[in-house]
DNA sequence: CATAAAATATGATATTTATCATGTTTTAAG
DNA sequence: CTTAAAACATGATAAATATCATATTTTATG
């Protein structure tokens, strides 16, 4: 198995201020684990006790709604630590984890943990500087749900993930959503958001093959009113 | 100036975990400030560089889209901290707060309280679980922002402010905001907000005067659909 | 590679919400 | 108390989005 000290996926998280005792005793606790694209990993609900180091791979952060549909918050990727939340309060979970493509993840329990959290300042301070950032990013979504149409809303998803994620050698998006994920993602009807996609299509915005979809003018995008 | 050691204010946020000499050196470089009703405390961009401890009185948060309309993000409340992001990062002020009723707050300057959060392990531990907090509560939004009716979240907002905040002796919502605001709460055109609470009002879940709401079926309010 | 299931696509229509217009009521200032 | 401004209210209409129906394409699986 891996060593902690020597992962560099530990240097894009809070991980990274841990010391070096405290990596090794983690390691020595950490599960590593293989998740397959779909597999849930966590569930609402659920109690998570721990969090996860994502090595490979991204996963969706989703809640069920009242009528239904799965409202997708965020992306969390490769170098993410997920699950940050269940080290500080006792609830369970208040979203679920399904992973979107094929995961390399290692399962660090909150028992071992915890105690860096309060021992080592820098770290607490990483963790709280991410919930900070999460929380901005969170708010911003809501404006954009309330105040931007679904055309504005599902074209700055995809200049997000174009500029967050990247492209594959084919130049298109790297990660690879269904046409629901989308509409979750956006908040609107799967038939929503396929034909605003065709009208993207038509405008020359975007090009789609199958579920792959190329990005043709950023900047076109950007300006979707 | 009255001392935050004996504040009974900082009971219900995060202060309460500081020692006795932490909340005398702090006592000692607070300002507190009297806020006038419609006043701005910072706006989006500012430079914050500390934070608020609200003694009496409510504001909102909130953040400019580019419409022009304002999203009101969250309020904030006699107890609450307002403006924790700031001791954790560098970045400008992403919301705005303006006060809904006349206030009293103390300014803790950030130069005096950061070294806190690294020192006491009990104090930053606390306001990791008030960021968390906050966290799910606008995962939350974001949920009921993609999936949920103007109706609905219409009556969310009343009864929130029903069961949080509380009434008056005369059984109207303590917490008195405008139409406008109603209609920014909820992410909705100031018209629909008023031709919702009519609706309300037809149908006996709600009484107004003026300003004033009374809510007359909270039952009937949690089943709007 | 055949076939069923799932995902994508598009039209027709219904519903929700925004916008514009205009009138009424409430509030604040002198 | 008066008066102007702001807030509230409501109708008419337009625009955005959801829903339902149905066809086509893609994907997974034996």
């Amino acid at each position: 198995m891996s060593k902690c000290e020597q992962c560099i996926v530990k240097q894009f998280n809070s991980l990274k201020s841990l010391t070096k005792e405290e990596l090794v005793r983690i390691s020595g606790c950490k599960t590593s684990k293989t998740i397959k694209k779909g597999e849930v990993i966590f569930e609402e609900g659920d109690i998570v006790n721990g969090v996860f180091c994502i090595k490979d791979g991204i996963c969706k952060l989703s809640k069920l709604s009242a009528n239904g549909k799965d409202q997708i918050v965020k992306l969390v990727v490769k170098g993410d630590l997920l699950g940050q939340r269940s080290l500080v309060t006792e609830e369970t979970a208040n979203l679920s984890a399904v992973a979107l493509n094929d995961m390399e993840v290692c399962f660090i329990p909150k028992s071992e943990i915890i105690s860096d959290l309060s021992k080592n300042a820098n770290f607490s301070m990483d963790v709280l500087k991410d919930m900070a950032n999460d929380l901005r990013q969170a708010d911003d979504i809501i404006v954009n749900m309330a105040q931007k149409s679904v055309r504005q809303r599902l074209a700055e998803t995809l200049v997000y993930l174009y500029e967050s994620f990247g492209t594959n050698p084919d130049k298109t998006l790297s990660v690879i959503l269904s046409r629901e994920d989308y509409a979750n993602i956006v908040g609107t009807a799967v038939e929503s958001a396929i034909r605003v996609l065709s009208q993207f299509k038509k405008q020359g915005l975007i090009s789609t093959s199958g579920k792959k979809i190329k990005i043709e003018n950023l900047e076109g995008l950007k300006r979707v009113e």
